[in-house]
DNA sequence: AATATAATCAATAATGATTATCAATAAAGA
DNA sequence: TCTTTATTGATAATCATTATTGATTATATT
């Protein structure tokens, strides 16, 4: 009987399988996304971040990231302005996109497998990652109109 | 029995009734974003644009972009380092996006309008603008690996 | 423990798309 | 033609992201 890992227990597991090394700046950035409920931007992450590291640079949060897109263990969420980060759930999934204060959350959406398929085979195309985001207004900014 | 409008001349019209000054700058950017058959970036149709007008400069093409996004006769296609844009289905649908080309075509998906709504009702959120991205590898990319 | 090697860090500059500014120009209506 | 004022285009600013590079640190080996 295993207690099931935390988030940030898988994340750090993660990296060590890949033979990253496991800096104090890398773990403190994993806490900080293990533990966010949102979808924080690097930029929002850095800034956190400061507060323990108060010489972490800009380009040490991108590099971390990217590390851990490239494990598979982050999803990106491209916006228009810079990217959000959901580092919970890595597998593509539907985001809503407050277009007003930006607030992001996981959408719940099934999505047709068999129209996929017959997208590819039309379009002759090999669909690697779907992203999927509803920009709109949140409950609070709904209400402010 | 009177002819369809062209795309071009749909555009113009928008732009008439709007009042906004038709240009020939103006005229030539609705004319080639008429006529483009992919999905060009700002900085594509500002390439094109010189030909005919070398002066041209980026914010020119980017107000008139913005401004018949405005009118909705041009839908926005945000990508990691740049938007693209469709001036021929103004109105929101999916994208075949490689991501090692950037060629761009327009997808055929059914979307269950039922999901949307409960999405709509379960998130609180109230949806403008869905921007569905599928990113893969177009027919030409996927040989070549 | 000392050293060699490679990974990582942080400061800095570079890049590139987009936007802001503003004087000069030209479209549209009288 | 004249007037009004939207529009243009040159330029600079902004801002997220990436590249560069020398310094620092972790790891393996002796
Ligand atoms: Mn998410
Ligand atoms: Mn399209
Ligand atoms: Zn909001
Ligand atoms: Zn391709």
């Amino acid at each position: 009987m295993s207690v099931p890992d935390s988030r940030f227990d898988q994340l750090i597991s993660a990296l060590k399988e890949h033979n990253f090394r496991l800096t104090p700046q890398r773990v403190e950035l994993v806490r900080l996304i293990a533990v966010s409920e949102g979808h924080p931007s690097a930029s929002q992450l850095h800034a956190k971040i400061k507060r323990k590291f108060p010489t972490m640079s800009h380009a040490t949060v991108y590099k971390t990231l990217s590390l851990l897109k490239e494990i598979n263990q982050v999803l990106e969420i491209d916006l228009r302005d810079d990217s959000h980060y959901d580092g919970n759930r890595p597998d593509p999934h539907p985001h809503l996109i407050c277009v007003n204060c930006n607030k992001i959350i996981d959408g719940e959406l099934l999505i047709d497998q068999q129209s996929i398929q017959r997208m590819e085979q039309e379009s002759g195309y090999k669909i690697l990652r779907p992203q999927i985001s509803f920009y709109g207004l949140c409950p609070d900014c709904k209400e402010e109109n």
